[in-house]
DNA sequence: AGAAAACGCGAGTGATCACTCGTGTTTGCC
DNA sequence: GGCAAACACGAGTGATCACTCGCGTTTTCT
């Protein structure tokens, strides 16, 4: 029971490759999906040979795990920080501003994110990773709406937390698809209209 | 430029075997996905040698292709029959009932179709089919959301159609999730109100 | 400087997959 | 019944892909 069994002694130069080859691997992941894209394509695109990928990494699951879990770990702390009791005072459209806005930009600067999560076709082990961080989210938007709408059932709130993340989902696609700048800037605002009229009228408790 | 370079004559056996393979390949594909799916997968699902497979369809593709056309074929029925002018023309709740509970019904009998439909891992031809039904469903959004809310500029109203579309499809995908029966009914329900809260504001035409 | 270890390479290897082919069976037609 | 065509089979084939290995280069440590 050693606790560290491999104390592998990196250098700079080795971490730099890392970071390419995981930039190369979003790249391709992005563009053909998880399953179509192969690891001498990820190299091809990191401007690396095969066998300098395989130094790195044991296998072409285990970019796609590092790959997200590094995605993860940020997509968790942008969530930590829509989701706080401060934000959650706030009256409702101003509350849909500090938590919808950081999750969009989160999502607008790492695209690879919704292509590797929402693929079936994902090794075993991030979709895990990623139904656990769905299960948060979730939670954090029935705890919004119970503050809200605290005489709502459980089981009311549960299936208005899951339409309203739904429609997340879909508006985010649109966001993505628009190109950035004014069109994109407009969908965001009826992204954020369509939740504002799903959700006000649930609203029951002054702020 | 002959019409019919290959007049296969085909018997019922024949017919049988591609509605069986057609039938084993939307379960793998739902399962797997396309790219995931192998051509011996299907056949086995479908009880069959590999080589009687060969004997229907040229190659993989065009399992897809042809599951895909029949599927498009449906679709653009129930479209059809879901946005004609006499359904236009009732007031939007009603409308919304009429228009939504056939597109659901036939993604919960064929759930396939958004497998196939989804994933940027199709072949190119599916893609292809699929952006043109895809354009025609929002076009008929667009006039809907046009006979409601005439004064509307065609900007706004290719941006409330874009995301009523995907409101929908998010929606659609709660639908799947659940499980048939009560909670299903209540997640169809929930995506009517939803839809009706963001388009009721704009209705500015009495009916 | 010199040794050890990390880095880097790219042809090679075994497995898997889409697809074929030679052969045997069933069906439709006279 | 008998013939031709459609149907069915499954081991085989070439290509592709994930992954390896032997060897040369660069970095780090003393």
């Amino acid at each position: 029971m050693s606790e560290e069994p491999k104390p592998r002694r990196r250098q700079a130069r080795g971490e730099r490759r890392i970071a390419q080859l995981l930039q190369a691997a979003a790249n391709v992941f992005c563009a053909y999906g998880y399953t179509a894209t192969s690891t001498n394509a990820i190299a091809r695109e990191a401007s690396v040979s095969p066998g300098t990928l395989y130094q790195y990494f044991p296998n072409k699951e285990a970019i796609a795990i590092e790959l997200g879990e590094r995605l993860l770990t940020e997509m968790r702390e942008a969530h930590g920080q829509a989701f706080t009791p401060a934000n959650l005072a706030l009256p409702l459209p101003e509350m849909l501003d500090v938590v919808v806005d950081p999750m969009i930009a989160f999502n607008c600067e790492n695209p690879v994110f919704l292509a590797l999560m929402h693929g079936s076709e994902v090794p075993g082990r991030i979709a895990e990773e990623h139904d656990a961080l769905h299960a948060n989210l979730l939670n954090s938007v029935r705890d919004v709406i119970a503050h809200f709408a605290p005489e709502l059932s459980p089981e009311e709130r549960a299936r208005i937390a899951d339409m309203t993340f739904a429609i997340f989902k879909g508006g985010l696609g649109l966001v993505l698809a628009a190109p950035e700048g004014a069109e994109r800037e407009a969908t965001i605002a009826e992204l954020k209209t369509v939740l504002l009229r799903y959700l006000s009228p649930l609203v029951t408790v002054p702020h």
